[in-house]
DNA sequence: TTTTCCAGTTAGGTTTATCTAACTTCCATT
DNA sequence: AATGGAAGTTAGATAAACCTAACTGGAAAA
């Protein structure tokens, strides 16, 4: 058993997360939405931005829409291409829709590249 | 996508897997050892077996030696029952043994009961 | 017997990510 | 023009889980 490395930047990857979701849904994202859908306060989310744009993976123009750059953008694309796979194997296996997500909400930010490799090839397989 | 539930108690779980692991390899347990095996320091385990004691997860005897209780054994099985079936799938499914025992030890904390016994359903049906 | 070492504890500090309260700004309505 | 509401920010608090430094207490070694 291994207990070094532990969730690094799993808040930061549920936001950038939440802001790809947000974009495909409304066209725009505001903080207030990303609040809305996270059930987070309005300050939590001010400073969660604060600190996306400080590492250049988000920006907010003059009207207050965010925006994602290039590295934030493929980060977010990983992890909602994570979160959809996984979901959609768990369903697959059985599992509620709504408890899928929620696992796999938790799970995608723990699994390794090569794990999720291996998941994907294994669905593959299993759909043939 | 839903963001309530988060890692209520990942800690305390990693800490009753740590010590039945440990009950098993050495027979005893005592609070250095879980330092050693975690890479954590003293007075860090010292304060976790503390609130493990106030949650009625263990007893300490005299010499210094950690004793589950019923409800700690029962936690820690469960959890350790997860890391083993979540590390042996993931090995068969071609992941490196030390990555996927990592992974393991971070999504083991993240599967809900459902997830799980829908998993273990699925390897038990690939494996005929 | 004295010293040394090891296990454990206490005190205090750090980081992360949340919160509430209270403020600013701006826009829209009256 | 004044008021009210919505979005965002600032300040300060809190909780969890780690850390280091420094202490205690007992057992083994000198």
């Amino acid at each position: 058993m291994n207990h070094l490395k532990h969730r690094s930047n799993e808040s930061i990857e549920d936001y950038l997360e939440t802001i790809l979701s947000l974009q495909k849904k409304l066209g725009q994202v505001r903080s207030i939405d990303i609040a809305n859908e996270m059930n987070f306060s309005k300050p939590s989310v001010s400073v969660a931005m604060k600190n996306l744009r400080e590492k250049g993976f988000i920006t907010i123009d003059d009207a207050g829409h965010i925006h994602l750059t290039e590295s934030g953008k493929k980060q977010a694309e990983d992890v909602l291409e994570k979160h959809t796979i996984l979901t959609d194997w768990l369903v697959s296996l059985g599992v509620d829709k709504e408890i899928a997500s929620e696992d796999a909400c938790r799970m995608e930010h723990d699994m390794s590249e090569e794990t999720f490799t291996a998941l994907k090839e294994h669905i593959l397989n299993s759909e043939k």
